[in-house]
DNA sequence: TTGGAAATGTTATATAATAACACGTTCACC
DNA sequence: GGTGAACGTGTTATTATATAACATTTCCAA
C-alpha cells in the first residue's frame, strides 16, 4: 500500500508557523520566476496575508487586512484580481464551501484540490492520496465521464480539536 | 471488486425524464410523511422546478420560474428557505461549485454529495463509490481527523458531450 | 375553538464577485 | 534614450447570492 499522506500536510499540527510563511514567499518568488510571471508587490502583499494562517479567508476580510496594512483604500477588484493570479499559478486554492481562500502547501506539483477543514478551529489541511485519486477516476470511468478538475471539501474535527475536546462542547 | 456505481445514476444518459420527475416527487411524499414533516405546496413545487432537468438550478432562477408560474411575487427568502427544507431532508443538494441546487437521486440511503459536472452541458451526475469513501476515510485517518461530512465535485466532460465531439470544438 | 408552533410574506440589508473604463508601469524594440 | 503595446492597478458602479428581522397567515393538537 503506497503512502498516502503528503509531508507537508502540517496545518493542524502544532508547528513553527514563521517557516511556514517563508517557505510559501520563496517557493512563490522563484516559482514565478521560473514562470516569467510577475509577483508584483501586491500580489505578494495578499499571498503573504493569506498565508498567516491556515484558515481560509474570506476575499472582503483579505481586502480589510491589505487596507489596514497598506494606509490606500482597497476596493474588491485589486483582491480579486490579486486572487486571480495566484489561483492561475496554483499558490492559492479557493474553499469553495466558504467562499475563501488559502495557500497551497505544494504549488510545485500538479495536483488537485482536496481538503480537511476543521469546523471547530477552521484550518483547512491539504492532502493527497494516489488511492483516493484512482478510485475517483474508476468512477468516472464507469460512466464514460472525463475529468479536467476536481476538488474534495471534508468537514468535521481536526486531530488537534479532537484531542482537547473542543468538538464535545457542542450544543 | 465490489461494484461501486449506482443504479440511478442515469442524468448524462438518454432517458425518459419524466418518469425522473414523477419518481423523485412520490419518493419526496412518500419520505416526508414518513419522517412526520410537512412538504407544502410552496416547498413542492420547488423541488418539482429543480428536477425539471438534471442540471443545477441557481437560487434566482429558481425563483423567477417560481413567480411565473404561481403569478404572486417571490422574494428571496421564500425559496431559500424553501431550500434550506429540502438540504435537510436530503431531497436537494446544493453544488458549491456552481452556487446552484439539484435534485438528490437517491434520498432514502444515507450518502455524501459525490459530483461529475459536465462544463459543456451543465448536468451534474450523482455517485457513489465504496472504495472511495474508504480511501477518503483512510486519508483522513492518516491525519487523526474524524469525517462529519464531505462534498466531492468533479468537472469535465460527460460521455454525451464527449460522444458528440462538443468537447473538441472549444476554442 | 383556540392558542401556539410552523410556514410564509415582506422589507431591508449583508456578503461575494464582476463589469467597464481610466490611469499608470514595465519592458521589448526601434 | 524614446515609444507604444501589454500588463497591472485604481475607481466607480453594478450584479449575484444569501440572510436578518419582523409581520402575517396557516395548521393542527388539545
Amino acid at each position: 500500500m503506497p503512502d498516502t499522506s503528503i509531508p507537508t500536510a502540517i496545518a493542524g499540527t502544532r508547528h513553527d508557523h514563521s517557516r511556514c510563511i517563508s517557505t510559501a514567499m520563496t517557493t512563490a518568488r522563484s516559482l514565478c520566476a521560473q514562470k516569467g510571471v510577475r509577483l508584483t508587490e501586491l500580489r505578494e502583499q495578499v499571498l503573504n496575508l493569506i498565508w498567516q494562517s491556515h484558515k481560509p479567508l474570506g476575499a472582503y476580510e483579505l481586502m480589510e487586512q491589505l487596507a489596514r496594512e497598506t494606509t490606500r483604500r482597497v476596493a474588491p477588484p485589486t483582491v480579486y484580481r490579486a486572487l486571480e493570479f495566484l489561483l492561475e499559478q496554483g499558490l492559492v486554492h479557493r474553499i469553495n464551501s466558504l467562499n475563501a481562500y488559502v495557500g497551497c502547501t505544494h504549488p510545485r506539483q500538479e495536483h488537485a484540490t482536496n481538503f480537511l477543514i476543521c469546523r471547530h478551529c477552521g484550518v483547512a489541511i491539504e492532502f493527497a492520496s494516489v488511492p483516493l485519486e484512482s478510485s475517483l477516476q474508476a468512477s468516472a470511468d464507469e460512466l464514460g465521464f472525463v475529468i479536467e478538475a476536481h476538488s474534495i471539501e471534508v468537514v468535521g474535527s481536526c486531530k488537534r480539536c479532537t484531542d482537547q475536546g473542543v468538538a464535545s462542547h457542542e450544543h
